[in-house]
Parts: structure tokens; C-alpha cells; sequence
DNA sequence: TTTATTTGACCTGT
DNA sequence: ACAGGTCAAATAAA
């Protein structure tokens, strides 16, 4: 725990130092008649990124050193991975808190957007899918938008109570921006039978698929048929992610791109975030697309290295038993542990005091 | 046979 | 009244 500080520590000095650095060139941009606006405005944004990252790591140390938090084990939540090119143990760990802080302000329904880009043709309703199964339950036109809304219930919204609810829309401006909003958390138990659902699932092909309720011909034709396995790698182009809170009206989690992710192999089980994590806007920035495990027997998991920036985001988790189990071990395995011996997830999940749980409100 | 999707109708909030 | 959201019967797919 000790060392795990120190690590924090040595990140947030280089987050600092970044800033620094950033301010440095900035400066120099700002007297030289070659740089160009958005040279300029490029590096502003990152120098507040940098600081961001470095204040909510600071708020992040003072909340647990308020008792915030009752996790014993140190490694549980404390080393982030990032998405970014600077500093890969920040990012995550930034939206996780700042989804709590957010989190502790809603009194009703969450709600939360993301914004998901795909380019290059792939395949939209695997990029879109964040490991939970959603069940379509209708699609609107809306007013003023070029391509309706679909309508997303949980699968288990009759079996187990689960009331989230999602709706994606294509974005009118950028044909590959998909916007999906998030509506109340999940608070059923995914069964492994995400993969099922997963190639059922609806095919998320807004407006190309059918401009409204009956234009089913066209919507046949669009629809992208292709084996689990050739898919999980055309995949591979450029998404982007943007997650807003909808309360605050602010990104909770910067944007960012994955670029051409290696994938590893089919997913069989992709519910790895789902139920406590997957709940949380940021943790569902890890599309199914990312998980993979080594056999669809073990349960092994890996979540392949994405590259995101010039860290990979390597990691390997056993499970066996619960879907919760599979949930803390996603968590784990984020703090570098390459293997997750399932008796210390018990001792972990047997120390969480879910209601406190950072990533819960 | 079971499960998911489609889609017209209905409900609700403004 | 209207737009957005949801229901549920019909239909399709596995």
C-alpha cells in the first residue's frame, strides 16, 4: 500500500511536470508567428488535462485518507490504467473518480452519455456493445434528427428487476458518431449468457438499418453478418469514446481513441464489467471488443492490450464462480496482477462494503 | 419452443 | 397538442 502511494505520488509529479512542460511549449508557441491556433489551443487543452489529472488524483488521496472508502486491499483500486499517451496509470483512475464525486450528487436516476465513434466500416453493434445485455424494445423518430432513436431495455428487466435502460442515436452531423445515453444502473446478476445475447443482439444500424418503424428491406441488406470471429477483429478500426454526465453536463472522462486494438480471440463471456463496474459510464468504455478469454472453458480472461497510447493494458484474469466474481476480477487485474488467485477475490469481496464502493454512489 | 426484434398503439410530461 | 418514451402483440430467428 505503501509503495502503491509513492507510486500515486510519482504520477502525480509527472502529471505536474507534464503540465509544466506542456506551459513551456505553449509559451513558446505563443510568441512564434509560425504556430498555428490550434497548435496552441491542442496544447492548452492538454496542459488542463494534466492538471485535472494531477487535482483529482489529490482528491482522490484525500478521500481515502477521509475513510471514504472501506476497501482493504490497496491494490484493488489504486492503480489506475490509462487510455491516454502520457501517463498510463492516470485516466481510468480519474473517472472513477470523478464518476463517484458525480455519483454522490444523484439523488434520482442516473443518467450518462457517450458518444461512440466508429470509423472505417466496422462493425457497429459490437463497438457499441458495452457487455451488458439489452434487449430493443422500440424506436422513435425524433424530432429534428435525420435517423431514429432505439430504445434498449435490459435483458433482465423482468427476471431480476434490472430497470437501465439505454437509447442510441446516430448522430445527424457525424454519420459515424453514435450517442448512446444511459438511463438507471444495472442491478441484475449478468448470466454467461452474454455471448448468446451478444450475437442477437440487435444490430445497431441507425438510420442505414431503417428510417423508421417499416423500412425493413434496406434494413436487411445493411445488416452485418459476419462469424464471431471475423468480426471481433474487423473491429479493429478507430473508436472513440466520449462519455458525458448528463447532471453536470460535462465529460466525465475525456475523449479518446483506441487505436486498432489488437483483440485476442472470441468472447465467450462479456460480462466481465458488467453489474457494479459496467454500471459506471467510465467502465464501460472497455467494450466486450477488449475482453477476451483465453478459452471459453478456464474463463480466463484477457483484456488484450488496446495500445491505448504507447501503454498496453495487459491483463489476464482467472475466474471461476459468480459474475461478481468476474466483475472484481476485471478490477483487479487493472491494478498490474497478472494472475487473480480467486481466494483473494473472496477475501476482497468479503472487505467491500458495496454501498460505499468507490464506483458507487 | 424459446428468445429477440419490430412496430403500432398507448402513456406521460410539457 | 405534441414529442419522447414504453408496452405488447405479431413476427422472425435461433
Amino acid at each position: 500500500m505503501e509503495s502503491h502511494l509513492k507510486l500515486e505520488e510519482a504520477d502525480l509529479i509527472s502529471d505536474l511536470m507534464q503540465g509544466k512542460e506542456l506551459t513551456k511549449q505553449l509559451h513558446d508557441h505563443m510568441f512564434s508567428s509560425s504556430s498555428s491556433h490550434e497548435t496552441k489551443e491542442v496544447l492548452l487543452e492538454r496542459i488542463l488535462l494534466s492538471y485535472d489529472k494531477a487535482l483529482t488524483k489529490l482528491k482522490w488521496e484525500a478521500n481515502v485518507g477521509n475513510g471514504e472508502t472501506k476497501i482493504t486491499n490497496g491494490n484493488m483500486m489504486g492503480s489506475p490504467c490509462s487510455f491516454t499517451n502520457e501517463n498510463p496509470k492516470t485516466e481510468v483512475f480519474d473517472q472513477v473518480v470523478k464518476h463517484r464525486s458525480v455519483s454522490k450528487r444523484r439523488k434520482t436516476m442516473d443518467i450518462w452519455k457517450k458518444q461512440v465513434k466508429v470509423c472505417l466500416g466496422a462493425v457497429i453493434e459490437r463497438s457499441l456493445d458495452d457487455g451488458n445485455s439489452w434487449r430493443k424494445y422500440g424506436q422513435k423518430d425524433i424530432l429534428r434528427a435525420n435517423f431514429p432513436r432505439e430504445y434498449y431495455r435490459c435483458t433482465h428487466k423482468h427476471t431480476q428487476g434490472c430497470l437501465a435502460t439505454k437509447h442510441v442515436q446516430k448522430s445527424d452531423e457525424e454519420p459515424t458518431t453514435y450517442e448512446i445515453t444511459y438511463k438507471g444502473r444495472h442491478t441484475c446478476i449478468q448470466a454467461n449468457h452474454a455471448n448468446k445475447a451478444f450475437s442477437s443482439r440487435a444490430k445497431i444500424c441507425l438510420g442505414e438499418h431503417k428510417h423508421h418503424n417499416h423500412q425493413k428491406n434496406e434494413a436487411q441488406e445493411e445488416k452485418i453478418e459476419q462469424p464471431p470471429h471475423e468480426t471481433i477483429f474487423t473491429f479493429s478500426s478507430e473508436l472513440e469514446v466520449k462519455i458525458e454526465d448528463l447532471k453536470t453536463k460535462k465529460n466525465i472522462f475525456p475523449s479518446f481513441c483506441f487505436p486498432s486494438p489488437s483483440i485476442g480471440s472470441e468472447i465467450e463471456d462479456n460480462n466481465i464489467f458488467s453489474d457494479t463496474l459496467i454500471e459506471n459510464p467510465f467502465m464501460e468504455c472497455f467494450s466486450p471488443a477488449f475482453l477476451s478469454p483465453a478459452t471459453s472453458e478456464s474463463n480466463i480472461f484477457c483484456l488484450s492490450p488496446c495500445h491505448f497510447g504507447s501503454s498496453g493494458l495487459g491483463l489476464s484474469v482467472q475466474t471461476s464462480e459468480s459474475d461478481i466474481t468476474d466483475v472484481v476480477s476485471a478490477t483487479t487485474s487493472i491494478t498490474n496482477s497478472p494472475i487473480v488467485n480467486l481466494d483473494e477475490l473472496n477475501l476482497f469481496l468479503d472487505n467491500v462494503d458495496f454501498d460505499t464502493f468507490p464506483m458507487h454512489p
